[in-house]
DNA sequence: TTGTAAGCGTTATCAG
DNA sequence: CTGATAACGCTTACAA
């Protein structure tokens, strides 16, 4: 019976101390429930000399919830993830939560199936940081599905960007973003503007695009040149060797987020176009290569995002399902932006 | 008894197809244990209906192993680990394993804490991904024993770096690595070299400044100065500004990692110092960051690191608790280091 | 080939 | 204040 091989059981606990495991239970977990000192002193003895710690499956498995929190993000390398992530984990492990992060590649089924490994862990939550596919798919629809079932089994799902499902929201003003950036550089008298945007048919690429477009048109400039790109640092590269090929170079070019500003960038500086006196470049994020990189870019509260998020599911703040919370950005000028000179 | 919130047991699928929830259990994981086809096809068929799916936490209970994998990192920013978790989750997740990434901001009480959080949920292995403090402090011999219970409930334990618990491990060599950086910047015909550490006490660090000195020694060139650094991009520019307040700045630096570099890079360059025309700088590791900023640097293959490790956990080869896979380093020469020409 | 039943380690409900 | 005991959902001998 002793459990061969553990000497961790609460049972085991139970019988050193004397008392049934609903009392030894009731001292070793946050009950509410009365003891007597005198009895709880003993357990704690016992546990103590066990070396006992609680099975948190067993417990997962009768509270019908575990202690662990899913982060589900495009890409677990890019910063603007890490720093979300370390949101979400600092708050999640001060409130002795285990955060688990997953990397869905931007692919709406493989979000989809760490949702489910999350429900089948019971997990409190999920946070799907990353932006998603506009529209209704099949992917969209399963993953849709997979959402309601883990909400059925009282998961809290809460998404940092605009997404083709229901869900209470955390997130930024992706289009105010891009459009306060691409209006700072028109006040330093750029005409021509290129963009190299997002992924095609996510959300955020969308938003930030239509910021863009929208500051131009406002300022009665001809709309600029974009290229098509995902986020990646392999795509500023490649559409700055595309300008570079063209006959003259935009007077300044905006990368839909960091990673591809810094391609656009160091392309640009290898291949001996100065930045910024010849071209303006811009990104948006403020991650902390934007920072080691004296670039111009657009504060995204990445911490504060994934902290709040983790806070509402801990909080068990169910609310409204379409609730969105917008949290500021803000501009951040640095070094590779200035006024046109030529 | 058909649990009110869930039609989504084992027993609810049996119940439906007519059978015991032992053939049920039989037909929906992987069991070798045989079962008709016609029964087979009705459990699946009301599994399906149901939209089944196990509750993984009930499996782990009862095989006391779940199907989870830990990676305890030193910094999740840190791209030197966010890539060392890439190959950790590619290989966990083909095999249908979840990866809990634990960030112990290089504290040992905090690596002992996590350890023992995933030993709780019966994790089948946990990688330590960071170096730690050499020698037998108190949070050590703790460490130490977290370790001893967790191999007691048979976890696997693999450390990515020298650390002072036995482990199997698979690691790179850090001063080869640092020698080899050393030696190419002597070979440029620099003689006054820097060095900007790791945290001390670290065995990575450690390493690495013992690389620096043999490499120097060798040479007969007089050991250069070292700056305390903690891996951080701060300790870089930290020491960056030192160094630019002394009389003379040494020919070349070396930056203990990646990050490091390149705080010191873009503090010299920031203070209108050229590189490499008037110092040098590399830094360990290769991370995206270096390649980003064509900082010369010595390759680590962190993908492998992770992946390894990752193979050996699922394979469950527990071998020699004290086997050590060494694999291999490359200097990547870029644009931040150059002969010496004043 | 199928079923029965004994756990796995907790929590929670009810009686004392 | 304390103790039985029934779940929780699943796996696995052992029987049939």
């Amino acid at each position: 019976m002793s459990s061969a091989s553990g000497r961790g059981s609460l049972a085991d606990v139970s019988r050193l101390a004397g008392v049934s495991v609903a009392t030894a239970s009731r001292v070793l977990n946050g009950s509410t429930h009365p003891v007597a000192a005198a009895t709880r002193e003993r357990v704690l003895a016992a546990a103590r000399e066990l070396g006992y710690s609680p099975s948190a499956l067993a417990q997962a498995l009768v509270t019908k919830r575990s202690r662990i929190i899913g982060v589900i993000v495009g890409d677990v390398v890019d910063p603007y993830f890490a720093e979300i992530t370390r949101g979400v984990e600092d708050v999640a492990g001060r409130a002795g939560y285990l955060t688990i992060v997953c990397n869905a590649d931007r692919r709406t089924s493989a979000e989809r199936q760490y949702l489910d490994v999350l429900r089948d862990y019971r997990a409190v939550g999920a946070i799907f940081a990353g932006s998603g596919a506009v529209g209704e798919d099949e992917e969209g629809r399963e993953l849709l599905r997979s959402i309601d079932r883990a909400r059925d089994q009282g998961m809290n799902v809460i998404a940092l960007a605009t997404r083709s499902f229901p869900a209470q929201r955390v997130t930024v003003d992706n289009r105010g973003a891009s459009y306060d950036l691409t209006d700072y550089l028109l006040s330093l008298g750029h005409r021509r503007i290129a963009f190299v945007s997002g992924p095609t048919g996510f959300y955020t690429s969308f938003e930030r695009l239509e910021g863009f477009n929208a500051a131009l048109e406002r300022s009665g400039v001809e709309p600029g040149p974009v290229y098509d790109g995902d986020f990646s640092y392999e795509a500023g590269q490649a559409a700055a060797v595309r300008m570079l090929a063209e006959r003259r170079l935009p007077d300044a070019i905006i990368g839909a987020n960091d990673e591809t500003a810094i391609g656009v960038l160091t392309s640009l500086r290898q291949a001996g176009a100065e930045v910024p006196d010849a071209v303006s470049v811009g990104g948006i994020g403020n991650t902390r290569l934007a920072h080691f990189l004296d670039l111009t870019t657009v504060s995204v509260p990445t911490y504060e995002l994934g902290a709040i998020a983790a806070r509402r599911i801990l909080g068990g703040e169910t609310g409204e399902v379409d609730a969105v919370t917008i949290l500021p950005h803000r501009l951040v000028t640095r070094a590779t932006t200035s006024r046109r000179t030529q």
